[in-house]
DNA sequence: TGTACATCAGTGAACGCGCGTTCACTGATGTAC
DNA sequence: TGTACATCAGTGAACGCGCGTTCACTGATGTAC
């Protein structure tokens, strides 16, 4: 009885895995393609499996693409909590760790994308994603925290002020191409300016 | 020579016209169906014509797209030209005239998203949506001016504001499906509090 | 006025491709008795 | 220890569909002489 149940936590283990190497796979290849030139086909080959095993392990792309902006926002969080250890970031700093992370990702936006804005998504995935909206809104949040202004307030400060910045990074990602440094550079001026406003409105509330 | 002329212009003319039928049946289908509904075929057969035939008339279906959100900006331009001229607005009722416009027509989101996140644009269709983008966001400024803050920092406050607008809407148009008041109310206490936030931002700079 | 020719809107049908997903099957491993 | 059976990872090949776009052609209209 014991015995058995041992082998089946191993193999849960295993398949937990093998699941997680394909996750690996996909992102190997989101990092260096656009959100819309990977297929199932692509991911199996880079995991060294056939297409048909990854139906094994997700029920479908949408599951693969929720777990893996599961992963980047889980990395994104680290990274930020990292900087912010090493010394008070100010609200400027913060969103620019926010650009830096999402202009190098340029698949993780197009899912965002995809989840956001399309209304042809895998029931399970769409929840699935809704959680992890919900649960990095309410971490940045926490991030936010030192900054003082009231605490029933907070939430929507940072629901504002994320959106800020995921907007200016869609809307003027490409604003001058083939001049990245000049669009990476017009980016950050747009969001200091924001940030420099918010500070000033968060502060307005300051206990 | 004359007469040749006058036939031209005509056909020109018809020509045109044309054109903006095809514009108007898809602009008719993309108001009652998601951007990832409509094919080439819906667009021909609400029109009343052959799918081939519109490639008389348009390159691909981007250029289509494109042209419907030139239609798009042109009509929201003119809304809130309105607006304002029926009395001064706060940059409140500004960025609310913003997000009614587009909360009502999703297909609208929808192809922005395209065209600011996808890589695989029709190159003559990119340019004319840069155009665009830009035209508009002139007119934008200008529909800032009497809020007075200093001219050369008026292209980055609009940009800004409009980013911001357009982050909260793209990020929480779903905030909770099957309460669309719930939703709309949620997407305006964010907007509001943003245009409070910008507002103060820009007065410190009033001249 | 009549005839040959050019132009061009319009079309039905097909091309060509890509893609997510499923099917029917194999083979290895573990279990029951 | 041996045999029958269950479980399940893994797979090659195909399904099924949708879609943007192009092809080869027709027919109407206008032009040249």
């Amino acid at each position: 009885m014991k015995k058995t149940s041992t082998f089946l936590k191993l193999k849960e283990e295993e398949r937990a895995h093998r699941k997680e190497l394909i996750l690996e796979a996909a992102m190997k290849l989101f990092s260096k393609h656009s959100f819309y030139e990977i297929g199932m086909r692509d991911i199996a080959e880079e995991a060294g499996i056939s297409p048909a095993s990854i139906y094994r392990y997700f029920s479908s792309r949408d599951e693969i693409v929720v777990e893996i902006l599961a992963h980047e926002a889980e990395e994104g969080r680290q990274k930020q909590l990292e900087r912010i250890s090493s010394g008070n970031l100010s609200l400027k700093e913060i969103a620019e760790g926010i650009i830096d992370f999402l202009l190098q990702r340029p698949s993780t936006l197009q899912m965002l994308g995809h989840f956001l804005l399309s209304e042809e998504i895998d029931e399970g995935a769409k929840e699935r994603f809704a959680f992890i909206q919900d649960y990095y809104m309410k971490e940045f949040n926490k991030q936010l925290l030192d900054f003082g202004c009231l605490e029933e307030d907070l939430n929507y400060f940072a629901k504002s002020f994320f959106a800020t910045i995921l907007g200016i990074i869609v809307d003027f990602r490409n604003f001058s191409p083939q001049d990245r440094e000049g669009t990476y550079a017009h980016i950050s001026r747009l969001t200091d300016l924001a940030a420099d406003i918010f500070e000033k409105g968060m502060s307005k509330t300051r206990k």
